[in-house]
DNA sequence: TAGAAATTTTAACGCTTAGTCAGTTTTTGT
DNA sequence: ACAAAAACTGACTAAGCGTTAAAATTTCTA
């Protein structure tokens, strides 16, 4: 019951478990993205850490709960690009354009380069659907955006769905290839994709 | 050492063990579907063959060799691909756009949106890198015709190496939405795919 | 239709790995 | 310095799964 972690605590203390959580949360991360969810065991995450199996049960329940944890807080983070691009800009193709940057940002630096995407089969049933929702939710502000450049003249009249699965994939992608230490200059990634993503949608 | 192969049977029963290893091929590509390789048990494998475990091991020497005979069956496939675009057509332009759609056909129709792509980590040192050299090899013929199309004045001076990561992360992920039930008519997918990657290379 | 070849099954092994639990060490607040 | 809380450990359990060997069954061939 250590992780049902009742807020009793002072707030040092809270702290200091917040940022041991935050480093296991890291460390899995980049075993998932060497070895994927399934092939990546407990000693993989802790590897890094210079502790034991056993000390991950303090933190998490068990270890789907710490593949939903890499997932919620990613997602969390780029959920906040959609609301940040719609006060910065106000034409669907600057908006669009702002977000694939940012997302394409998120995967370099936060994620650096996991798969995440790729392990949401991996969840229990109740966490997949979380994550799917929120999602869900992500894809459908990127369809607003590119249905209101359509109806602005600015985007081709394609189908929204179709398009923004592109654009998913293309940046969820990323992970299979991208590494940290890599060749790739992240920002320039990120601006090429805005480029050749949003130009496809462009009207000639 | 059944799997081993020795032509010594006749015709017939060569044909049939054939077809039997494709039964099997496209069972499995099911089963990595809905669960990934690593979740793949070999019961999910046969479950839809009526038949039991360890027949497997008559057409296969292990898993892993289910597994690689999948990918390489696919990669055979998409890799004649760019032969044909030479052949069929002159400008780059309408080179890549024959590519992504065909691409797309072979992951609707043949793979049924089986995400073979995502599991090259699972496969053995050697495997892998034979796959990996195919894939590659697959991924040059599509900057080669990007640079050219460069050269021509028909696309953008941009990186092809990142502009064909972005095309094969688009098409690849097409496994993680498509179903071959759903609602998104799948030749549809691929022109509008072909449309929306090469009109973002296009100059304008 | 008998014998051979190919295929499948039964039964069991062995390894890996997630998870449990009781106890120990370390850290924290007073 | 001391008691309480937190963090961690080591040994163990249980289950899942790929794999193997040999026997049984089916299919093919002459």
């Amino acid at each position: 019951m250590a992780h049902a972690g009742a807020p009793s605590s002072s707030p040092h203390v809270q702290e200091k478990r917040r940022r041991r959580r935050a480093e296991i949360l890291h460390s899995a991360l980049r075993a998932f993205r060497d070895k994927g969810y399934h092939a990546t065991t407990l000693d993989d995450i802790v590897g890094r850490l210079g502790v034991r199996r056993t000390a991950l049960y303090h933190y998490f329940p068990d270890k789907e709960a710490i593949l939903y944890a890499c997932h919620h807080e990613a997602l969390a983070e780029v959920a906040g690009l959609l609301d940040e691009a719609k006060s910065r800009f106000d034409s669907p193709k600057e908006r669009l354009g702002y977000v694939i940057r940012e997302h394409v940002r998120v995967m370099t630096d936060t994620l650096e380069g996991s798969p995440l995407a790729f392990e949401v089969p991996a969840l229990a049933a109740e966490h997949q659907a979380q994550i799917i929702a929120a999602r869900d939710r992500y894809e459908q502000g990127l369809r607003d955006i590119i249905a209101q450049g359509i109806a602005q003249g600015e985007f081709r009249s394609v189908d929204p769905k179709i398009a923004v699965f592109a654009i998913m994939g293309a940046i969820n992608w990323i992970a299979r290839w991208y590494r940290p230490e890599g060749s790739v200059h992240a920002p320039a990634l990120g601006a090429q994709f805005a480029d050749h993503l949003v130009g496809g949608l462009t009207c000639e």
